[in-house]
RNA sequence: GGGGACGUAGUUCAGCUGGUUAGAACGCUGCCCUGUCACGGCAGAGGUCGCGGGUUCGAGCCCCGUCGUCCCCGCCA
């Protein structure tokens, strides 16, 4: 028998309570988080956002209370109202933040009952993930999930204030719109009254908020939804929101301030420090020290020791002259055994290709013939670290291209990137003896940088033509502009885009825009599109960009990999209310789903199924 | 599109070389218990071994297919 809630009020929240608040007589509302029965004395913990308080049902204080209690369980919705009792010595529980105190319950309503819940939010989460999204609110419930939402707010909020504080202003763009070019997928969204048309839901807010800049609203942001019909991961979601800011007349410094401005702000205000200004790095540094665009800085770079090499050395070793022999440092004790080494070697072969050997540091040393050169390896790696000596039990993996190597590796780039990669695999595996990645509480926790001079183009292998890296309303350089690159060597021009990046996640990306419209039609021209082809695709906006377009440029972060990393969360799912699975599908309201061949009849619409 | 891991009670998992009636813990139900806080004690219920097919005297276990969840590559800022 449920009870009615009346005129009760909730008089304070589960989490609040104190010693000092001892004698008060409180109503306290919430969900049954555990029970403990003994009889003719019931300890109920009831549990709401803000914590867990004990409610004790003594019989002999108030029979009809008591007889209450003995019908809840878990995850009831009950009312108890009692005089806050200090709890004896032996009874405080320590691990509770109210645990100096419990509610000597006079009342107790059963608001609301509960069937048996597939798993409960009193525990830690499950493995089952399919579970915990079908039944998401319960999930929710659980602290942990509770956290996370609140520092998504706090962040959110954060970012919000601060760049209303800058002159920012929040502006609203469509979600219904046409597709504009980030080159993924679309989303489409049917129109009824236009048989065949198709709205297109936004990649990104890009133009718009460009015609924002146009439009002379000078500051613009906004925490904008983004769609994208492409493949999950851990760290992607079909739809996913960004900080999305841009910005009239600015130097690219001055969008590097204002992110470390609301990044500061926003990691203040979850209790996190970091240190502004973040340290800048060129593209070409960071594939040459880290092998990959979005380097974690939390270990040590890739140091080029070829110099340490005789020629003669190379020879005996087989080791191709000219091309870069990469060092990796892994601090820490990491020392590998010969099974790993050998398992490691093995791993190269297959990942790597037969170009790049895996030079074992530990053989050498133990060998007369090439003692010497271990120790110039150790030696060069220090000092290209900025390490202050040979650290022993910092362990060096060496790569060295083999001789008489193909093609692609002859390319420093590839040999880079390969390299890069073991680097990441290693620091992954040896995470627990190299603990660069545990959290001290310090502003070292979040080694931020920002990558700038990306490459302009981009070759595509499968087309067999030069495309754009970024989007194609990225500025390039203007000394690259000035130079005639464009025409004479495109590999060479740079774009003024930069990405901002956390601890190896990418978590952003910005640029400044082409702000006049004879440059934007060489870039088109540039990418093999013709005058026609690009009025066809983004004709709105050529015509916008003729009425008088200041310099403008902007960036765009994805909140949820911030929040992500602020929670020390391994999947976007755990900070994002309600997710997708892997298959982008909604477990809780299962979607998607067939619709009636009525509604598809109105939208025009007929299915093609493939048998 | 490709590769990998997993799928057994509500949950987490065990299940030997293919062999009788598929187990444990937690949870759940009932009874007992006035100081617990992962309460405790006694008793009990609970299984389409993801699904379909095959091999076999016999399949949770082997084979083929399929579905689902997760991770990675491709793809995607």
């Amino acid at each position: 028998m449920l009870d009615f809630l009346g005129t009760r009020q909730r008089t304070h929240t589960c989490g609040e309570l104190r010693a000092a608040d001892a004698g008060t007589t409180v109503t306290l509302m919430g969900w049954v988080n555990r029970r403990r029965d003994h009889g003719n004395l019931i300890f109920l913990d009831v549990r709401d956002r803000y914590g867990i308080t004990q409610i004790v049902l003594d019989r002999e204080l108030s029979p009809e209370a008591h007889a209450k209690a003995e019908q809840a369980r878990p995850e009831y919705v009950v009312a108890a109202t009692g005089q806050i009792r200090l709890r004896g010595a032996e009874s405080v529980n320590p691990k509770m933040a109210t645990g100096e105190i419990e509610i000597a319950a006079t009342e107790l309503l059963i608001l609301n009952d509960s069937k048996v819940p597939p798993f409960s939010p009193a525990e830690d989460a499950i493995q089952n993930e399919e579970v915990r999204l079908r039944y998401r609110y319960l999930d929710l419930r659980r602290p942990e999930m509770q956290r996370n939402i609140e520092v998504r707010h706090k962040v959110t909020l954060a970012v919000r204030e601060y760049l209303a504080s800058q002159g920012f202003y929040e502006i609203e763009t469509p979600f219904m719109t046409r597709s504009t070019p980030e080159g993924a997928r679309d989303y489409l969204v049917p129109s009824r009254v236009h048989p065949g048309h198709f709205y297109a839901l936004p990649q990104s807010p890009q133009l718009f908020k460009q015609i924002l800049m146009i439009s002379g609203l000078d500051k613009y942001f906004q925490i904008a939804r983004c769609f994208r019909d492409e493949d999950l991961r851990a760290d992607r979601q079909p739809e996913f929101t960004q900080i999305d800011l841009e910005m009239t007349f600015p130097q690219q410094e001055d969008i590097f301030r204002v992110v470390e401005g609301f990044l500061k702000a926003a990691f203040e205000v979850t209790g996190e420090k970091i240190s502004t200004p973040f340290p800048r790095m060129t593209y070409d540094e960071a594939i040459r020290l880290y092998g990959i665009d979005k380097p974690d800085l939390r270990l040590p770079p890739m140091t080029d020791v070829r110099d340490a090499f005789s020629a003669e050395e190379l020879s005996s070793l087989k080791i191709e002259a000219g091309l870069p022999i990469i060092a990796i440092v892994i601090p820490g004790q990491v020392e590998m055994s010969n099974t790993q080494r050998k398992a490691f070697a093995q791993e190269i072969d297959r990942t790597a290709g037969p170009d790049l050997a895996f030079l074992d540091l530990r053989r050498l040393e133990k060998s007369p013939q090439y003692a010497a050169l271990a120790q110039r390896i150790d030696a060069a790696a220090a000092r290209n670290c900025g390490l202050a000596g040979v650290e022993p039990e910092n362990r060096l993996i060496v790569l060295s291209p083999r001789l008489g190597t193909t093609a692609p590796a002859r390319d420093h780039l590839w040999l880079y990137k390969k390299a890069g990669q073991l680097r990441l695999d290693l620091a992954k595996r040896f995470q627990d003896e190299h603990g660069a990645f545990t959290k001290k509480g310090t502003a070292g926790d979040y080694k931020f940088l920002w990558v700038t001079d990306f490459p302009f183009f981009e070759w595509d292998e499968e087309t067999r033509t030069w495309t754009f890296a970024h989007h194609p309303f990225t500025s390039p350089h203007e000394d690259d502009l000035k130079a005639g690159r464009m025409e004479s060597d495109p590999e060479a021009v740079r774009a003024l885009a930069y990405d901002i990046v956390l601890n190896g996640t990418e978590l952003g990306s910005g640029s400044i825009r082409i702000h006049r419209q004879d440059v934007q039609q060489q870039i088109f021209r540039a990418l093999g599109m013709s005058d026609e082809e690009a009025r066809d695709r983004f004709g709105f906006f050529l015509e916008a960009l003729q009425y008088g377009t200041p310099p403008h440029g902007g960036i765009a972060l994805g909140l949820d990999r911030l929040v992500m990393i602020l929670a020390g969360a391994s999947s976007l799912r755990e900070v994002i209310a309600f997710p997708k699975t892997a298959k982008a599908i909604d477990l809780m309201v299962n979607a998607p789903t067939p619709v009636s061949d009525a509604q598809l009849k109105e939208l025009h619409i007929r299915p093609v199924l493939r048998s």
